[in-house]
DNA sequence: ACAATTCTTGACCAATTGGTTCATAATTCC
DNA sequence: GGAATTATGAACCAATTGGTCAAGAATTGT
């Protein structure tokens, strides 16, 4: 064999994700992504490609662990379809007074930002997106509202710019109240 | 007196706003901006400032243009609440399959790509958002969902998300015809 | 110990970035 | 017509962009 990696992929990868998650595609230069993940250029390429695949490295990332998250406890049938809906829109309030949670949600500014100009991007989005929506609506089953799965899916995406345009955490509230009060 | 400025000062805006709504701020060179404005740097450096204050003037164009126009209509109290708040929804519909649709909100797209960077831009994106917002409170005024402004306001940017992401027209119909459920 | 293999680093690259300056052109007022 | 004023466009700028490469460092199996 011959020498080993030397740095974490994992983190490697957090970091990616963070930077273009903060930042935006174009946003991010390799100064910045250099000082994010503490690597040279020369490792980057040689590990992943060129800047367009850390883009979608970072995308994947997180598509791996906040979308799953997301939506393994949307599928999770010892709560309430009701509960879970509002774990979800909690989770925007929360949001709203955090530094990641201004960052908004990836998927959103990636969607926004890079998805109309680069064929991958726009399919890693839809199939996270997708993913979300189809365990929306596995929360939705059984309550009032099983026939607004797509109101609710553009609901947290709506949320979600709202945050990132400096909406108030009382705006996200309201936000919540309202749509549990359609299940 | 001195020699008159020879562009139409109007179509330039109308060039800016174009230009930024399609590529974002950073995604956008000022290649890009002399391409479509016919201009040359100093013309545009003497007459507007800086590239973020000709962002700022094409967003300023924007909310007088189209952000004014969706205000009045959904103001328009010859039309009933259900009227304004379906056409403001079929307006969703339309921009799924048109180009400049799929460039989707420059409000949002503001709101995510700027907003979180600069100051001016994210108290121009959310006095645009508020001016919706409240148009859209008249609109519902009198119906079932006059206490739900928010969803309304929230799921009209979430579609814009999801017509960004490249989502179906099918998908935007059925936001249409759940929104009007409520009312 | 040695050869083979792979990783890391920093130098280097051409192209492009946003921005400025200045000579020239065009117009108006007197 | 001439002076004053202003717009224009091309040349120019330093800094940064994304990307490449070769030399050396580190580890393995033999």
């Amino acid at each position: 064999m011959a020498r080993p990696r030397e740095f974490d992929t994992e983190k490697a990868l957090a970091a990616l994700r963070d930077v273009f998650w903060e930042h935006g595609y174009e946003g991010t230069s390799y100064a910045d992504i250099m000082a994010a993940t503490g690597l040279r250029k020369g490792s980057l390429y040689a590990a992943f490609g060129d800047k367009r695949a850390l883009y979608l490295a970072g995308l994947a990332h997180y598509d791996a662990g906040h979308v799953s998250a997301a939506v393994s406890m949307l599928s999770n049938e010892e709560l309430s379809g009701a509960e879970r809906i509002g774990a979800m829109m909690q989770s925007l309030v929360d949001a709203a007074e955090t530094k990641r949670g201004r960052w908004g949600c990836l998927l959103c500014n990636a969607a926004v930002d890079q998805a109309p100009f680069d064929a991958s991007t726009q399919s890693a989005v839809l199939g996270s997106m997708n993913r979300m929506k189809a365990s929306i609506a596995k929360a939705l089953k059984g309550t009032q509202a099983a026939d607004k799965v797509e109101t609710v899916w553009a609901l947290y995406f709506g949320g979600r710019v709202l945050i990132k345009s400096g909406a108030s955490k009382a705006v996200l509230k309201a936000l919540k109240t309202q749509t549990l009060s359609l299940l």
